[in-house]
DNA sequence: CTTTGTATATTTACACTGGAAATATATGTG
DNA sequence: CACATATATTTCCAGTGTAAATATACAAAG
C-alpha cells in the first residue's frame, strides 16, 4: 500500500515531528514533553531516542521544520514583482507566522530547547535569513550604501521585525493592534531603485 | 543588631530573589530550579511558597528586579545632555545588559516563566519601556511626526534593539562583533531638535 | 510568665519529567 | 532457516514542582 514503511512503525521520524507541531499549536509549548509527543503517535516515550538521540534533538528537528514553513510565509507563491511589495510581504509574513504559530515560533528561537549547531536547523534558519537578505538588496539607505555587502540592512530589518514579533508574543506590550508597517519608516522604501518599482 | 529580622530566616523574600539572580549569572537559566534556589539560601524547597505562591511567582519577582537593573543600564547616572547621546546611551545600555546578564534577560521576556499580570513586574517593565519613550521624544522622523503621541517611534526603537539583542543571544546570528549603532540609520538622529543638540 | 493566634518553615508524599540499561521484536541478509 | 541489525518496549532512576500535614518561632494579650 504505502510506498515505503521501512520498519515497525513506518516513518516514526516524520510522525514525531508532525505530532510535536500539532501539540504546539493545540496545547502550547508547556505541553510539549517527550512523553506527550510519543503518546500522541502511540509509541513508548523512549522510542524517539533511536531517531533523535534526546528531547533536544527532536525539538531541534521540529524547529527546523518550523523554519521551512516560516520561509513559505515570507515568500508568497507568486513572488511580488516590485521590491517594495516584496519587502512588506516578507515582513508581514514574518509577523503572520508568529501570530499563527506562536509556540512554534518561540521554540524556533529558544537556544535552551534546540541547538543551532545542528546542520539541518542551521540551514533551515539560514534560508529564513536569506529571504530578508534578498529583500534588503532592493534597498539602499544611508549607511548601508557605504557597505558593499549590504549586511546592516538585513540585520536591521531582521532585528526590527523579530523584536516586534517577540515583544508582541511576550504580552509585555499589551494587545494593541499594531502592524509591522507602522514602525517601518519611509527610509525603508525611499531608496528602492526605480528599475524595481515599476514591475 | 540588624535593624529588623521579622521571622525565622530574616528576609527570605529578598534572599531568594538575590539567590535566583546569582544562580542565573553563574549557572544559567536551566539550573534555576525551585529546589536549587532554596538550597542556595539554605531552606527547604517548599519555603518559597509562603512568599511567592509558586515557582512562577518567584521567577516573576526575579524578573521584576531584572527590569529595575535594566533601567539603570539604560540611564547612566549623569544623564547625557543632548538627545542624540541619550538615545545611543539607552540603546547601548540595553545591549550591554543583555550581554552582561543573558539568562536574566531571557527570563525577563519569557511569558512561560513569569507572568506580566503581576503588578510589580508590570510597573518595572513599564519603567524600562518609558526610558525609550522619553528618548524617542527627542526624535521626529517621517511618519512619527504625524502621530502626536509619538508612539511608533518608541515601539520602533524598542523592537529594533530588542530584536537585535534576542537574535544575538539566540546564537542564530553567530558571534559577529556588531554594535547596535551599526543598524541604527541616520534617520534616528536626523530630526533631533537643534535645541537638544547643543548641550 | 503563660496562653493563644498566626506567620513561617519542614517533612512527607505524589505525579510528572527525561534519560539509561536491559530486553523484546521485527526487518533485512546470508 | 540462521544470523545480524535496526527498531521499539519495559523497567528503573534521579530530578522537578506542588499539595497537605506537621513543626517551629514569633507577636500580642491576659
Amino acid at each position: 500500500m504505502t510506498n515505503r514503511r521501512p520498519y515497525h512503525h513506518g516513518s516514526l521520524k516524520e510522525a514525531l515531528i508532525a505530532a510535536g507541531i500539532e501539540i504546539l499549536d493545540a496545547r502550547g509549548l508547556e505541553a510539549l514533553s517527550l512523553r506527550a509527543i510519543a503518546a500522541h503517535v502511540g509509541v513508548s516515550h523512549t522510542a524517539p531516542k533511536n531517531h533523535f538521540g534526546s528531547l533536544k534533538g527532536l525539538l531541534t528537528a521540529i524547529a527546523a521544520e518550523g523554519f521551512r514553513r516560516h520561509v513559505a510565509y515570507m515568500q508568497p507563491s507568486p513572488l511580488p514583482a516590485d521590491a517594495k511589495t516584496r519587502l512588506t510581504s516578507a515582513m508581514q509574513g514574518y509577523m503572520r507566522f508568529a501570530a499563527d504559530h506562536p509556540h512554534l515560533f518561540r521554540l524556533m528561537f529558544s537556544p535552551a530547547l534546540c541547538s543551532f549547531d545542528d546542520a539541518d536547523l542551521n540551514t533551515a534558519a539560514h534560508q529564513s535569513y536569506s529571504v530578508l537578505q534578498q529583500v534588503a538588496q532592493g534597498l539602499d539607505w544611508d549607511k548601508a550604501a557605504q557597505d558593499p555587502t549590504n549586511l546592516r540592512s538585513e540585520v536591521m530589518l531582521w532585528s526590527l521585525v523579530h523584536g516586534f514579533a517577540t515583544l508582541r508574543l511576550s504580552g509585555i506590550m499589551g494587545d494593541a493592534p499594531f502592524d509591522i508597517t507602522d514602525i517601518m519608516p519611509e527610509f525603508a522604501y525611499r531608496a528602492v531603485t526605480p528599475a524595481d518599482q515599476g514591475a
